[in-house]
DNA sequence: ATGAAAGCGCTAACAA
DNA sequence: TTGTTAGCGCTTTCAT
């Protein structure tokens, strides 16, 4: 795997290295002569400048790390790609880690991420993490952050969101219009803060058109669905209350098809017996059987605004001192799967 | 962002930079109090061994890198799980780039890799790749890479595949024994291996059970399913043909998904009018409406065997003189959306 | 058993 | 306008 170098290039037209570097820069101190006969020598050897010589220099890499819970899922998966967007553009690459809703991982990722010299960090909160230290710690040294979608009240920084508050009050709203008496809360771990937001909203709406509140009705999963048996129980559990409900409030990807997969199993007809609404981007809502009413998020966006206000900070570092949460709206697709209860 | 360094420690044990380094790697000829001093401190101080400059010395770092046409399928995000499992245990990082299905950014994403020093590459080929030239030129200059799943001819090196033949045989003689007649296949494009091996096993099975191949009945889709104009045209074009089919054998999860949005959109019903079998690993088959017929693909293991494949070859250069292709076996899993005609 | 120095590829301060 | 040199963090050869 030889490469040529700078050393080659300054070899083989009888130049020192530093002429060399300051020809491909197009320095103004380099006689144009010099410069052509250089770049054209590079040009010619299909000369590529070292990053990692780069990178050991400066301590940067001009590339961002991202690290979410998994991407097997569509929000992630638009997320990531709404980020690549934006960074491929602004000559930003994109290292994309996983966490597999570890907190171990993501601690791990994170360091291999810093340690690999990135200019800034992407980060979705894992499902089990709870302890803020590794992001905390890193942006007392400085490293820029940017949370999106799940992200920590306790550190300051800019976050994108989408309104989980409202996405999901409209949710439960359109179940109770829709004449659902009994609605129940599939969700993630309470401290991630979507899952919080979307359990405000969800009570919110249930209040203001007079349904008592009931704990019983809400189930959270600690793996945040990635584990079936736990999102088999929880869904079972509902099922073998005294009053069973007749809809469920689903709150991510995982959990919306790991419910319908139960229901479907213990054959409880969907939307006459049990209605669905999901907080979901699943690409085939439409297919499904039924289709599936969703709460969208713009995940694409959520990933370009976030790679824009992190590369922002790595930019300008000093020009910071407010940060901002954007937040973005969410839609609420109405399919079948949560059909009037008069419609059946 | 400042980390401690070798420097650092040896400054603060009044020791050479070459001590502390042989003491950290347990070198026999270091004094064992003084490992003990250097090591403890280090311990103490957190240092981490800054992998830039390890790859800068030694032009290798540990990681590899992985291209595939898109992380939004789950026939790749599960390679990526497999791969990842099998890496992170051998101390590799595994760092993921998407082609989007365009030759220019595979391109673009080798160039990158390997100047960031990977070890080795890990590809599927993006579905407008047509010149390998980028790839040939790495190996000879001794640049591991394995292939899996979209591999090409005319490159002699590890692959990973499945047998394709067999699958794409097995579905359509499923289709021709439940008693379909008239079953088109919607595919990529033919220089794919995939798309081959496909049209293939699909062609002997209809020969195979005296049905003649009628090309009017294949549709090639060019960006693989992901431009979705492309894949309407193409499902449109076959329920126009005179005699529409009655069956329809999708070769990638894209194709698939996408095939059945036009019928839904055209309400056409399936199976009833028309069968599907897809050739996907579509998580959600069983909730689709119908139930999808699925030829499934072990993409972990698939992942997995390409890793093992990939470091044995980045660990010992030297020792393989001969290549293999592992061929994994697909599974027909059949559901509603293939029901017998006879049934229906 | 320990240290000094060179080198991986690149840039920039300083010299000429 | 061009060259020399030092340094980013680390390992390793060659002294000592």
């Amino acid at each position: 795997m030889e490469t040529i170098t700078i050393k080659d290039i300054a070899k083989a037209l009888g130049l020192s290295t530093s002429t060399v570097s300051r020809a491909l820069r197009n320095s103004y101190e380099i006689n144009p002569e010099t410069k052509k006969l250089v770049m054209e020598y590079a040009e010619r050897m299909n000369y590529r400048p070292n990053p990692i010589a780069l990178s050991l220099r400066d301590s940067k890499s001009k590339s961002i790390g991202v690290i979410i819970p998994e991407i097997a899922n569509h929000f992630f998966s638009q997320l990531i790609n709404g980020i690549e967007s934006i960074a491929y553009n602004l000559g930003y690459h994109v290292v994309i880690f996983q966490s597999h809703e570890s907190y171990e991982r993501e601690v791990a990722n994170t360091n291999y991420l810093v340690s690999r010299k990135v200019d800034g960090l992407l980060i979705s909160l894992s499902s089990l993490t709870t302890n803020l230290f590794h992001f905390q710690d890193l942006m007392e040294r400085g490293l820029p952050i940017v949370f999106l979608d799940r992200v920590p009240n306790e550190i300051e920084t800019h976050k994108v969101v989408v309104n989980n508050f409202s996405g999901s009050y409209q949710a439960t709203e359109h179940l109770i219009k829709s004449g659902r008496k009994r609605i129940a809360h599939l969700t993630s771990p309470i401290y991630l803060s979507i899952t919080a937001e979307r359990l405000a909203g969800y009570k919110q709406a249930l209040e203001d058109n007079g349904i008592a509140f009931d704990e019983s009705y809400v189930k959270y999963c600690y793996h945040g669905g990635k584990v079936v048996s736990e999102n088999e129980t929880a869904v079972q559990e509902m099922l073998e209350l005294p009053e069973p409900p007749d809809a469920i409030f689903t709150a991510s990807d995982r959990l919306t098809t790991g419910c319908m997969a139960v229901l479907q199993k213990n054959k409880i007809k969907i939307p006459e017996q049990i209605a669905i609404v999901g907080f979901t981007n699943i690409s085939v809502a439409e297919l499904l059987n039924p289709p599936l009413t969703a709460v969208v998020q713009p995940a694409m966006e959520m990933g370009q605004q976030a790679v824009d206000l992190l590369i922002r900070l790595i930019e300008h570092p000093q020009k910071t001192n407010v940060f901002e949460t954007r937040s973005l709206k969410t839609s609420l697709i109405i399919r079948e799967s949560s059909i009037g209860k008069q419609e059946i």
